[in-house]
DNA sequence: CCGTATCCCTTACGATACTG
DNA sequence: CAGTATCGTAAGGGATACGG
């Protein structure tokens, strides 16, 4: 950026910004990762369970939700006993997962960044 | 992914997850690029403040701080009245600005993704 | 200009127990 | 299996006022 740029970045509804706090939310992106890797876009609850160590229920229930809401996610519902619920990428859904897997493959090459960083910089939550 | 695939991602502690945390800090990631976009790769507080339309001081100094101990920036103090301070990308905010450019752009060249959006997906905080 | 210091509230998140 | 229902805590984050 020049001297004279202005300094008017990051307006409150700017693409960029609405996409980073789509991050802020811990499980979301992770799950989207999920869904994709899998070789028919689709899980159910319990495999997405068994995916993400650490994750509770309530979480993965709620998160799910959002995402649904938010058109990212569509579900499946099996009606046989015990229950099977399949949730699977929307449209929009796979545009998302994009920007997911930049950052996931970036971590994935370079692992040793995150080791210099100071452990307080990834461990606020959780 | 083939069906036989172990379920077997995202350990608490491997590097895309921890990738992925870096971005639930609302302001880190919009920092590390507003550092990046100026000529120098410097600013001061109130350059900082003024680019991101939002944050508090309060917000603004500590997430300023956690990124100093985090090793992301370097912060220098002239000793003039009135004071002026300036934060600066270290070598190791240099290697972690560049994810954050990924969904930069990402963001900038998809803003109609995002309007399909559900709003709640990004409005969450703030 | 660049902070600190309070105060306060919301929420994200986890733990656990229970249900069809 | 796939949820609800509660409860509880800690952290995130804003508003405001004050200080060097």
């Amino acid at each position: 950026m020049r001297p004279g740029t202005p300094e008017q970045e990051w307006r409150e509804d700017c693409a960029p910004r609405r996409v980073m706090e789509l991050f802020t939310t811990k499980w979301t992106s992770m799950i989207l990762h999920t869904l994709h890797a899998r070789h028919d876009g689709a899980a159910r609850h319990g495999v997405l369970h068994r995916s993400l160590p650490g994750i509770s229920k309530k979480m993965l229930t709620q998160t799910l939700r959002e995402m649904e809401e938010s058109g990212l996610v569509s579900r499946h519902v099996e009606q046989v006993v015990p229950p099977a619920v399949e949730y699977r990428l929307t449209p929009l859904g796979e545009r998302f997962v994009e920007p997911v897997e930049l950052l996931y493959a970036w971590g994935r090459d370079n692992a040793d960044a995150l080791d210099a960083l100071t452990p307080r910089a990834t461990s606020r939550r959780g």
